[in-house]
DNA sequence: GCTGTCTGTCTTTTT
DNA sequence: GACAGACAGC
């Protein structure tokens, strides 16, 4: 056979039609141009780190590289979506075929792909963290727990023993001991346990999110014609957020690399706030031994916000216990004095947050302009009854999702045991609903079908009691009507719950919002090509809680934004609020003993502080209201040492009061 | 023997 | 408001 060498094409043509040395600075130009290797981009907060990663992509696709051989990597599924979009619109549509996503979406195409070669069916089944700790429970319950005096970790508590063990890449034992003291007696029953979970998800084709990212770097490091493979695809790796990646992602961004070694990895060592999830931003530290002849790029001036908000970032930064090289400028101008408000307590802060934003409305600012910040999903609980009040939209990112709510798995569940009749966690959740079927009854049905019943005709099983055999028909007819529906989720979503709806009503009191929710989530399931697509992408990337209402209920007006400053990395808004900043929340109150975890606080105030471009509010009620009574509490021990140069105490006055003193001038 | 309910405890951040 | 353990009732 003859050989005919093709020689590569000049990809690079003469001319770009985008003019970037015109619309990028010098430091961010060098990163887009940057051409083949191994480079490093450290950016400060607000320096146009996105914007430099969506150039990029776009000075890429320009140049000729096939858009599927690009990879990005961001941290969530709405950021990735979010730069392809911006690069189509800044290039063609070419960009929008980038292969985009976090870590655990792409490790879950990769092993869907080559699920044969580890063992595993196609059609695997991925569970959240929620699936994962009522494994954890399943397992639990076969074993025997030594009755101590002492408390035995809960299902939560063990999820998080192993997935800390997992990705801080630890020995179980050594988690505990390091991190769970109070356990150590407990110790082998644990280490049981971790291999009890383990085999169980082996058996039942399941795997975890930690899963997605072990399995797939097992299988690129030992099964090189894969790893092969699969690195040839990727001309250039690009990664957003590394300062939150954890050892594990890094030998991942080594192996998909492995072939081209084109790759640029983008992060801020300051902003690392996922510690908690094994991330280790000394891992930004190490890239340059990770990869050979790094280039290290500095991107840090600040476009973003105003120099009286940046002041204050640099004074928050100030107090980390490690020393951060890092002092953020801007040329823009000084702007107006960020607000240090005090409340009297939380409904005056819901009112003061309130009326700023309608004010802020009237002036011609659009509501999603503004965002509300806070640590803790649960603090925006009272602003969100008044914006209700008030009729503001919002939307909230961050906190307890709609597809965690108790009532959206149980509808869920129905669907999951249609596509795998494996799925124990799915079947207890199915079965428990119907009265006087307990754990037990369960079991049995349970196993009664893996041992050859049709588990799809539960009704059929031996020893029924006639206690529940009318609902266990009621069961067998519901997946006799999914399965002639098949191909149409938004019908067979609806047929569930239509079956659902009497043990909602049954099971909680407010029963007619969550029938609402289903509702509304059978309106928009029609964008789910299939039922297990629907499953894989709940789990992977679960739906905001107040998004589905926003979506559906076509509101004229962009929604104001609530988020935790965990959700809210990488955005930005022309006014935040940062509200709840008390001490024992931010720094949360596990926080305080451990240096470490305190700076990890800091840098979670500095986060939300460089999310403001104009304006910046912190807000803090003196009187906390709980449960147990109301006590006065200090404002973050963070915000109190800043002079008040830089923070302007605000005095909320009530109307009547204010007019009291001005008759008495 | 099993299920359902009552009571006390603890409540971070997310893929 | 969720969870685990205790206990009463079927």
């Amino acid at each position: 056979m003859k050989k005919f060498v093709l020689s590569q094409e000049d990809i690079t043509p003469a001319e770009y039609s985008i003019q970037y040395e015109d619309l990028l600075n010098e430091a961010q130009l060098e990163a887009v141009m940057f051409d083949e290797g191994s480079a490093l981009i450290v950016a400060g907060a607000g320096t146009g780190k996105t914007r430099t990663l969506v150039y990029r992509v776009a000075r890429l696709v320009e140049s000729g590289v096939d858009p599927t051989q690009i990879l990005l990597l961001t941290f969530t599924r709405r950021a990735a979506s979010e730069m392809l979009r911006r690069a189509s619109q800044i290039l063609d549509e070419r960009c929008q075929r980038v292969e985009g996503g976090t870590f655990h979406h792409y490790c879950s195409k990769i092993l869907h792909r080559y699920a044969e070669k580890i063992g595993y069916p196609e059609q695997f089944t991925i569970i959240d963290a929620g699936d994962a700790m009522d494994t954890v429970n399943l397992v639990r319950s076969q074993v025997d727990i030594p009755t101590q005096k002492k408390r035995f970790p809960k299902k939560s508590t063990l999820y998080n023993i192993f997935s800390t063990s997992v990705n801080k890449q630890m020995t179980v034992r050594d988690v505990i001991e390091q991190q769970y003291p109070q356990f150590v007696n407990y110790t082998e029953t644990i280490e049981l346990l971790a291999d009890k979970y383990a085999a169980y998800k082996e058996q039942n084709f399941v795997m975890d999110f930690d899963d997605l990212l072990v399995k797939t770097r097992d299988l690129l490091r030992d099964q090189q014609e894969v790893r092969k493979k699969v690195a040839a695809q990727h001309k250039h790796v690009l990664v957003d957020e590394y300062q939150d990646t954890n050892a594990l992602q890094a030998e991942l961004t080594q192996l998909f690399s492995s072939i081209h070694n084109n790759v640029m990895a983008v992060g801020d060592d300051a902003q690392s706030i996922y510690s908690f999830r094994g991330a280790d931003h000394k891992n930004m530290m190490r890239y340059p031994e990770l990869f050979e002849d790094t280039k290290i790029i500095k991107l840090e001036e600040n476009y973003r916000s105003t120099q009286r908000i940046l002041d204050v970032a640099n004074r928050v930064l100030k107090q980390a216990g490690e020393k951060f090289e890092k002092e953020l400028y801007t040329v823009k101008e000084k702007g107006d004095m960020p607000g240090l408000v005090k409340a009297a307590n939380m409904n005056d802060q819901s009112r003061f947050l309130t009326q700023m934003i309608l004010n802020l409305r009237e002036q011609g600012h659009e509501l999603n302009e503004i965002a509300c910040l806070f640590r803790n999903g649960r603090d925006s609980f009272d602003l969100e009854v008044m914006l209700n009040k008030k009729n503001i939209p919002y939307i909230k990112y961050g906190g307890q999702k709609f597809t965690e709510a108790a009532h959206v798995k149980d509808v869920l569940a129905h669907l999951r045991v249609l596509v795998n009749p494996k799925d124990t966690i799915s079947w207890n959740r199915v079965l428990m609903l119907i009265d006087g079927i307990g754990p037990k009854t369960a079991e049995e049905l349970f196993s009664w079908a893996q041992t050859g019943g049709n588990p799809y005709r539960p009704d059929q099983a031996p020893n029924t009691s006639d206690r529940y055999l009318t609902q266990l028909k009621a069961l067998g007819n519901l997946f006799s009507e999914l399965k002639k529906l098949d191909g149409s989720v938004p019908e067979q979503l609806q047929t569930v719950v239509d079956y659902y709806a009497k043990f909602c009503k049954k099971r909680f009191d407010d029963h007619p919002k969550r029938m609402k929710d289903l509702e509304t989530f059978v309106d928009i399931s029609g964008t789910y090509r299939s039922l297990e697509k629907m499953i894989e992408e709940v789990a992977l990337d679960p739906i905001e809680a107040t998004a589905i209402d926003t979506e559906t209920t076509e509101k004229d007006e962009p929604p104001l934004i609530l988020s935790t400053i965990h959700s809210a990395k990488g955005l930005e808004w022309h006014t935040v609020f940062l509200i709840q900043c008390l001490d024992g929340i931010l720094p949360s109150g596990y926080a305080i003993d451990d240096e470490e975890q305190i700076d990890e606080e800091v840098r979670l105030l500095y986060v939300a502080v460089t999310r403001a471009k104009e304006q910046l509010f912190i807000t803090y009620p003196a009187l906390f209201q709980s449960r147990y009574g109301d006590y006065f509490t200090n404002p973050s021990r963070f915000i109190e040492d800043i002079e008040k140069d830089y923070l302007e105490p605000w005095l909320l006055v009530e109307e009547s009061e204010e007019e009291q003193k001005q008759l008495e001038e």
